[in-house]
DNA sequence: TAGATTGTTAATCGATTAACAATC
DNA sequence: TAGATTGTTAATCGATTAACAATC
């Protein structure tokens, strides 16, 4: 490991588990060795970029040979945390929230879906994916039982805040959320928003250039 | 507007969509007039930031005034092309498809679902969100007649790349890509990534280097 | 008018790209 | 050894922040 007080920017941060995952597929595809030229390749990134990027955490590869797949994944895995299997919850099981629940990719990244929140009645005491539905009001005494460190907000914006508030309160370190609102958290809580209206209104915005008219 | 040789950095784009949303709410609460302070303040953002933003497509504010809320609304709406009302189809209603075709804030914002697609018998011919499921196979058809212009890809990653293809030979201009999986589309053919691995990646990193050990 | 706030230019900061010595 | 590829420094590029004249 680098000197600790290098600070990573987010850009690079966002790019490691893209290496991840591209790094696991080629793994299954036997490769055993990979240089940064092919793995720029498969991801539709530059090689330099790559090599920068890891180079702010170690020296993973080998001068003149490239890089072996399965000691970069688990290095890789290890500066993400992901051999941690963190547990979290997910608070609010509407339609995203069901979702997210059912979302294989999760458990393969070392997530663990210990527990969901919600306060309709009709769903309250059943199960998602073979995990308790809770009572909302039952946060403050499963978060810290179940050790669930994350949170996933996915409930309406009016209410997101004080769930989060909740969450906090309960003992939860980092917050993903997905209602279209600013939450305000401590320092000390990550907090990571997942805007899905920038996704769409971005495509909008290109395809009006591309597309005159008002049509469609 | 202005000189159309400047080109907008994605980063801006990104930010347009937040400003939108909040301006909204802002005009929900009855205010007329905002600073850029204020907006800054409630989307946590500096007011230089958005000031510099706004100001690469025109001049929407008074000097020593502010913004007037319903015109801003109106002018990032044409901005971003969301007064157009555009037709979207959303292939493979599993979990995460299903979800998205339920999130009523896209309506709000001006995109309007026409189609969505899988390949399971035992849904095809129903109908999500008062939307009829289509065969995949009648993507070709369907498609042009809808004059559907993007389509959202949530089917599994290894299917996502021939969907891409029949969506793009069927007439779509944007794609949405939730499959976890880089995607090869032509230049002409506008496409955001969804990777939902990467926030709760980024929790991770941040979370282990604020817990140390292995608990958890 | 005086105070407030925009729009824009200049300065700073940060991230990406290019180049290449080191070395497998 | 010769060829290949990393790790890292330097150069470039781009985005954010600061400052302030313009003006409502």
């Amino acid at each position: 490991m680098k000197d600790q007080h290098i600070v990573i920017s987010k850009a690079t941060i966002d790019r490691l588990p893209l290496y991840f995952r591209t790094l696991r597929n080629v793994q299954e595809e036997g490769l055993e060795i990979i240089s940064s030229e092919e793995l720029g390749r498969r991801i539709g990134i530059t090689p330099e970029q790559i090599r920068k990027d890891l180079s702010l955490f170690g020296e993973f590869g080998k001068k003149g040979v490239g890089y072996y797949v399965r000691d970069l994944i688990r290095n890789i895995g290890e500066i993400l945390g992901l051999h941690r299997n963190w547990n979290i919850a997910i608070v609010g099981v509407g339609h995203l929230g069901w979702a997210l629940a059912n979302y294989q990719n999760f458990s393969s990244l070392g997530f663990n879906l210990a527990a969901t929140f919600d306060v309709d009645p009709g769903i309250v005491g059943a199960r998602v994916n073979d995990v308790p539905i809770y009572h909302l009001d039952e946060m403050e005494r499963v978060i810290p039982e179940k050790h669930i460190v994350i949170g996933v907000i996915t409930v309406p914006a009016e209410f997101a805040q004080q769930v989060a508030n909740r969450l906090i309160k309960a003992g939860i370190r980092g917050i993903w959320n997905f209602a279209p609102i600013k939450l305000n958290v401590p320092d000390d809580v990550k907090l990571v928003n997942e805007d899905l209206s920038i996704g769409l209104s971005s495509i909008s915005y290109y395809l009006s250039r591309q597309l005159p008219g008002d049509k469609y």
